[in-house]
DNA sequence: GGCCCTCGAGTTCA
DNA sequence: CTCGAGGGCC
């Protein structure tokens, strides 16, 4: 056998077998052999080729590593216009195109031909006696650009058609895309290695398409769907569109996994709205569905309105990925004082809403997007709900501009605004001394969890607090019929948008007892949210909640040292120096003196619980004190050779090292007494010892509940009952319920739409409860 | 010291 | 809902 023929069939070995390996990863998404041994094949198939230039053909794999750059695209007339597709953005109009194809064919309960409508490169793909051709994009629908050379980079698009029973012509057509994973990759990458960074995924694949050298194509990761035929000579076609799809997959093309057959105007909403709520998870971006007439018969009696066809039609989703231009970085100061710089942005509609604002977290965030003033920027409804910006299209950026930063003090009350080590945001240092925390404070203190004020909302408190009728919270509480109607009044002066009816007297007079009666309701409260409407940095729902049963007495928990909210589960030194700061404030003792004094009372005051004391006494407060080396052991070792707080403070030093103590223990121990404040906090924790001994109940038994010890998380819609009620339903039977679910979660309850809460269960095995397991157990266990 | 679990805080629109 | 960070446990 001479050389070159033994090398010729090689040659073709190679090609088969990569073509083959290509075939099963691009199109069936099914990898037959590892990455390494493709490699090496095709390192074994480039050398044959390159010592043996004669052989190589255009169909070879080594050919899609992208040829020389031409200079420019020739112009390709289509075979068959490539067509466009008529729109449908709501349920109407995909009834009325169902309507107008049952009328004109006379008949109904029609299949349709569905799948998802990529979003990326419409092109047309020509294959001779089963060879790969030529390739062109879409351009005006009759003639566009070929691009041959890059198509034959993209593996997903079969250089020679597999099987036998090929058309001596065939034009198939198709989307050439950008995986998500793929494009996040590649500009990731490009960051590192200060390449172009793309868009989107969009842009990428048709950038990429338009490449005047397809070595650069080479490089983009496209993929590739083929959804029609144009033209076909030499075979006879299927009677179905889905039949077709079938053969072209036979043929070696990836076609749509999510394509189905469904029938009637029900079946394609039905598609249309699986889709919608798999489209997240889609590992390309989709914008919308494609419903085509099945039957050829029936498309060819439908015919054509100028270029599109009345048999199909593309029902989009609203857009989740919008443009828009940012006309001004704001910032907003916090309840804590924490600023947070904002966007302005002009209105834009995603996701089917108006967006005009989007948060940018911290300046940190800023920074690494570099939004500008004027910016282009590219904004999404993340997580469905919540707009953000996900990055600036520099290219459109105007000239002049300088990037943003922080304001060196606060724009409502001009304190300085300050960053803590090693924290991301920044706080505006007045305090309440500055208005926008005072109107945050307000509105958070009457927010429907803490003393649920109905009707306060944010106009109102803006405007009592602007014209100074309240400043504190407790100032609330002495506002007077009178104070309202002027408040009132004066507020329409201001703003003048108010229709005059409102402003008249009844309307007024009517809006002001109502705010007076939800107030004066207010007063009555329990611990718990009389503790989270104060808003103590750190202090949330489920710490007021431990404070109250774990103290019971809002006169125990005002004058404790700070270190003793240590002895609370899941409070630490930080959370317990928190509150211990807001109680050392004047002003805050002050704040809840007039509180009491003006009427809210605390109902269900109740002794502190046995296993505080338990836990607690002299050597467990010197150690929570954190005296510097007074550990465990040594503060044991005080304890037993003092009886008391005042014992150990009249001790002379010396006393210490009898006690057991080494030297330098000692040292610190009487170092650390002689701050005054310190040494009051012992003085403070003695007393509390001794008050505690004089309220705290013996241990009582503990009311069993059937679900005590156990973990609830709770997601999705419930109907009968509202989360807060199915909340409260199940701590009352002594279950935890927590806010994410984990390995130690006991059980999910999953209500309607259920979200990423649901999947997380699955995925650790979690026992989900539906609405009705609930409600049955909950009826069966009644107290 | 490093994980894993929670909690707190901030957030948008109709 | 998501992010960041506190708290507890190994």
């Amino acid at each position: 056998m001479p050389k070159t023929t033994h090398i010729a069939t090689r040659i073709a070995e190679l090609r088969a077998q990569l073509d083959d390996a290509n075939y099963r990863y691009h199109v069936l998404d099914d990898p037959a052999i590892p990455d390494a041994d493709y490699d090496r094949m095709l390192r074994e198939l480039d050398e044959l080729e390159a010592a043996h230039p004669e052989l190589i053909t255009a169909d070879s794999p080594t050919q899609r590593v992208g040829a020389v750059p031409t200079g420019s695209f020739a112009q390709v007339r289509h075979a068959i216009p490539m067509l466009s597709l008529g729109n449908a953005f709501s349920d109407e109009e995909v009834a009325v195109f169902v309507r107008k194809i049952e009328e004109r064919l006379g008949r109904d309960a029609l299949a349709f031909s569905v799948e998802p409508k990529l979003d990326g490169l419409a092109i047309s793909l020509r294959y001779e006696d089963g060879r790969f051709v030529q390739g062109a994009t879409r351009g005006d629908g009759a003639t566009g650009e070929d691009v041959t050379a890059n198509l034959r980079t993209i593996k997903a698009i079969p250089l020679q058609l597999r099987g036998k029973d090929w058309p001596r012509v065939l034009e198939v057509r198709g989307e050439v895309y950008m995986p998500l994973a793929a494009f996040k990759a590649y500009n990731e990458r490009a960051l590192v290695e200060g390449g172009k960074v793309l868009a989107n995924p969009r842009n990428g694949a048709a950038g990429s398409l338009r490449q005047l050298d397809p070595r650069m194509t080479a490089q983009r990761p496209l993929a590739f769907y083929a959804y029609g035929i144009g033209l076909v000579e030499g075979v006879e076609l299927p009677e179905t569109h889905s039949q077709t799809l079938g053969r072209l997959r036979q043929w070696g093309f990836p076609v749509s996994g999510e394509s189905d057959v469904v029938e009637g105007l029900q079946g394609l909403l039905d598609y249309y709205r699986a889709i919608g709520d798999k489209r997240d998870r889609l590992p390309f971006d989709i914008d919308g569905v494609v419903y085509k007439l099945d039957d050829y018969e029936g498309q060819a009696e439908m015919g054509f309105v100028s270029r599109a066809p009345r048999w199909a039609i593309a029902h989009k989703f609203p857009a989740q990925e919008q443009m828009t231009v940012v006309e001004s970085i704001e910032v907003n100061v916090g309840r804590t004082g924490a600023v947070t710089p904002w966007v302005l942005m002009q209105p834009v509609q995603v996701g089917g809403v108006t967006v005009t604002r989007a948060t940018l977290h911290n300046a940190d965030q800023v920074a690494r997007l570099d939004v500008r003033n004027g910016d282009t920027v590219i904004i999404r409804r993340a997580g469905d709900v919540i707009p953000e910006v996900v990055r600036v299209v520099v290219e459109k950026r105007p000239a002049g501009t300088r990037p943003w930063s922080m304001p060196s003090h606060c724009p409502v009350c001009g304190s300085e605004l300050v960053r803590e080590e090693g924290e991301a945001v920044w706080r505006c240092s007045g305090e309440l001394t500055c208005a926008a925390q005072r109107k945050e404070a307000i509105g958070h203190f009457a927010s429907r969890r803490a003393m649920d004020i109905e009707g306060l909302g944010e106009r109102f408190i803006e405007s009592l607090s602007d014209l100074g009728y309240v400043q504190s919270v407790a100032d609330l509480y002495k506002l007077t019929l009178d104070d309202l109607l002027e408040m009132k009044r004066r507020a329409d002066e201001r703003d003048d948008t108010t229709p005059e009816t409102v402003k008249s007297g009844k309307v007024a007079t009517r809006w002001a007892e109502n705010l007076l009666e939800a107030i004066d309701h207010s007063r009555n409260t329990t611990l718990e949210r009389f503790l989270y409407a104060l808003g103590i940095q750190h202090v949330g729902e489920s710490t007021a909640k431990a404070l109250a049963t774990w103290f019971g007495d809002l006169e125990l928990i005002r004058h404790l040292p700070w270190p003793l909210f240590k002895r609370v589960p899941d409070v630490g030194g930080e959370v317990a120096r928190s509150i211990g700061h807001f109680l050392d404030q004047a002003g805050n003792q002050q704040v809840i003196d007039d509180l009491l004094a003006r009427g809210v009372t605390i109902t269900d005051t109740h002794p502190p619980t046995p296993k505080l004391r338990d836990g607690l006494n002299l050597a467990t407060l010197l150690v929570d004190l954190e005296i510097p080396k007074v550990t465990r052991v040594r503060a044991e070792q005080l304890a037993s050779a003092f009886p008391s707080v005042q014992a150990l403070l009249d001790a002379p030093k010396h006393n210490f090292v009898s006690a057991g103590l080494p030297a330098d223990t000692a040292q610190a121990l009487a170092d650390w007494l002689e701050d005054e404040t310190q040494a009051g906090q012992l003085v403070a924790g003695g007393d509390a010892l001794a008050r505690l001994d004089a309220i705290t109940p013996a241990a009582a038994e503990v009311a069993q509940g059937p679900l005590d010890g156990q973990t609830a998380v709770l997601t999705g819609t419930l109907s009968a009952l509202s989360r807060d009620e199915a909340k409260a339903k199940l701590e009352a039977l002594g279950a935890k319920v927590s806010g994410s679910v984990s390995k130690k979660t006991s059980f999910v309850v999953a209500g309607e739409a259920a979200g990423s809460k649901l999947d997380k269960a699955q995925e650790l095995g979690v026992e989900i409860w539906d609405e009705e397991k609930l409600l049955s157990f909950l009826a069966g266990h009644e107290p």
